[in-house]
DNA sequence: TTGACGCATGCCGATATGGGCATACGATGG
DNA sequence: CCATCGTATGCCCATATCGGCATGCGTCAA
C-alpha cells in the first residue's frame, strides 16, 4: 500500500504546497487556469491537474465561461482541517508542564537520535 | 520528482489518517510506542516508523525511560496549519455571493466533469 | 467547416510512500 | 557477560505522486 489517495482527503489535498498557494490565490477572485499557471509559474497542464484534486476534495469550483473555465474557492473543506488543528490549541498556549521536562530531559541527556 | 517527502513538512506529515490518530492519543499524555501501536491496531514497526516521521516535523519529542522511549506531544507545529486554514474562515462564513452564482450555474447547466 | 484558443488528459519516468517481515540495537535484570 | 524486553531499522513490494510532453476535446470566430 503506498500513500493513501490525495484524491480523496482535504488533508491530503492540502499537503501539496502549490495546491495550498492555489487556494490562497483564489481567495482574490476567480481565475481561468491559464492565469493561475502563470502566476504560479507551474505549466498549464500542471495546474489543471493539482486544480483537479483540489476540486474533487470539494476545495474548488469551476464554471465554465465560454472557451475559458474559472476556477472559484469553496473553503467550506478547510473548517475540519481549522478545527482539527484547534483541537490542539490547548497544547500549545499550555505551560507545557510534562513538555518541559520532555526538553530539560533532552538538553542534558544524550542527544536524541 | 514525486511527491514532496513527508518529512520535512508538517502539512505533509498530518496527511496521514494513522499519523493524525497518534497525535490525538497524544494528548492524552505520554506512551511507549508498543502502547500505541495496540491502541491503534497497528503493528509496532508502523508505529515507530509513523512516530518518526512525527518526530522529525516536530510534533513528537521522544523521552527515554529505562528500556521504554516515551512519546509525548509537542503542539506547537500545529499551529501554522491552524493558522493557514483560519486566513480561509471568512470564506466558509461568508454568503457566498459569487459561490452561490456557481452553484447555480452548476445545476442547470449539464454536470461539470 | 475550418482554424484557433483554452483547458483536460494520457502516458512516461523518477521517486517516495506505507505495510509486512526479519533483524539489529540499547537498556535492564540476572 | 548474557538473556530479554522494547524499539528502531533495513529491505522489498505494490502503488500513487508530481512533472514534462504531446495530444484530445469543446467553444467560439471567420
Amino acid at each position: 500500500m503506498a500513500r493513501a489517495a490525495t484524491t480523496s482527503d482535504v488533508f491530503n489535498a492540502i499537503a501539496e504546497p502549490q495546491r495550498r498557494e492555489i487556494l490562497v490565490l483564489l481567495r482574490a477572485g476567480e481565475r481561468p487556469v491559464t492565469e493561475l499557471a502563470q502566476e504560479l509559474g507551474m505549466t498549464q497542464p500542471g495546474a489543471s491537474k493539482h486544480l483537479r484534486v483540489l476540486r474533487e476534495v470539494g476545495l474548488v469550483r469551476v464554471r465554465g465561461a465560454g472557451k475559458q473555465r474559472l476556477y472559484g474557492l469553496d473553503a467550506r473543506g478547510l473548517r475540519p482541517v481549522h478545527e482539527w488543528a484547534g483541537g490542539f490549541e490547548r497544547f500549545w498556549n499550555e505551560s507545557f508542564d510534562r513538555l518541559d521536562a520532555y526538553v530539560q530531559d533532552l538538553k542534558q541527556a544524550k542527544q536524541e537520535e
